[in-house]
DNA sequence: TATTGTTATACTCTATAACTATA
DNA sequence: TATAGTTATAGAGTATAACAATA
């Protein structure tokens, strides 16, 4: 498909409904909010049980890298304001999953890490993940995998500006 | 990057603040999560003032799409429940976007058009959404943009079971 | 009985604004 | 004054369950 032809009216494929799907299969935002869909609801049957969300995963991932972080630290990387980051560590910390102490140096400041209970849970997390992701890259090939990743880079990169 | 290395504990890109990413930027469901934020991010910015989500521009060019169709037949392509894209449905017609009336035939059924208004909002919409395609279209040149929406769809079939 | 659609309700995730405490 | 974090509140988007109308 040209760039052009983004913008003619394309009929999409019908669903076995017969209801058309029109120009949206031919845009790459539209597919991507379909695989990300796809992608979490996979996420939300793999680790069903285990009371964590996607958003929870990526925290617990970053608090596990980052051992002694502050949460002002973490929205430069997750991308939520303060007050929504206080309210999901919060939960983390309620749940016994994370565990914050101030800093000795500037009391204004939280540290975090993870408690043992939080990287049990990552750990067991992180297979399902795993195995989502080698899912995906069956489907791909390590090549096309690895396009993938590049492109969806780049994507991003487009609106940062 | 090979399909093994999914496993490693791989350090991520540092942000400017010292912050590590850990694993999450070689794994295609954050890279896709990002993505598709970015995508939103930009549509709500691109369309500020016409007071609409990329929802509801999915679901207008659907019934733009497919003139007389009902919500439950919707429902099939627009997957939320019944009763969340009743609500949906509602707020359209209630700004005038939507009409709806009774199929002749059998009463149970609403049958779905675009109004003029809605003709007209999709239409301005629709510049806007080219415009992003055309700008993730110029980051990746014509054979990566078809390749990755092709890999896209793979994507979504591999959780299809 | 089954299907279409609505409503009441509740849950999750989010941001804004006002706040406390520390610096 | 400025920064780190919390809380109150509100809005968007979602699903479940009970329901009314129609078949």
């Amino acid at each position: 498909m040209s760039v052009a032809s983004v913008n003619d009216t394309e009929v999409g494929e019908a669903a076995h409904t017969g209801i058309l799907f029109g120009p949206l299969p031919g845009m790459l935002g539209y597919q991507i909010r379909q695989a990300q869909t796809a992608v979490f609801r996979d996420f939300a049957t793999s680790v069903s049980g285990l009371e964590i969300s996607p958003g929870e995963f990526s925290l617990l991932t970053l608090i596990d890298v980052n051992p002694g972080a502050s949460q002002t630290q973490l929205t430069a990387v997750y991308k939520v304001d303060k007050s929504t980051l206080s309210l999901r560590i919060s939960g983390l910390v309620k749940r016994g999953l994370v565990r914050r102490s101030r800093s000795k140096t500037d009391r204004r400041y939280y540290a975090l890490w993870l408690a043992a209970p939080g990287r049990r849970l990552l750990g067991k997390v992180r297979q399902q993940v795993d195995r989502q992701e080698r899912a995906m890259a069956a489907a791909l090939g390590p090549d096309e995998r690895e396009a993938m990743l590049g492109m969806l880079e780049r994507i991003v990169r487009v609106f940062e500006s």
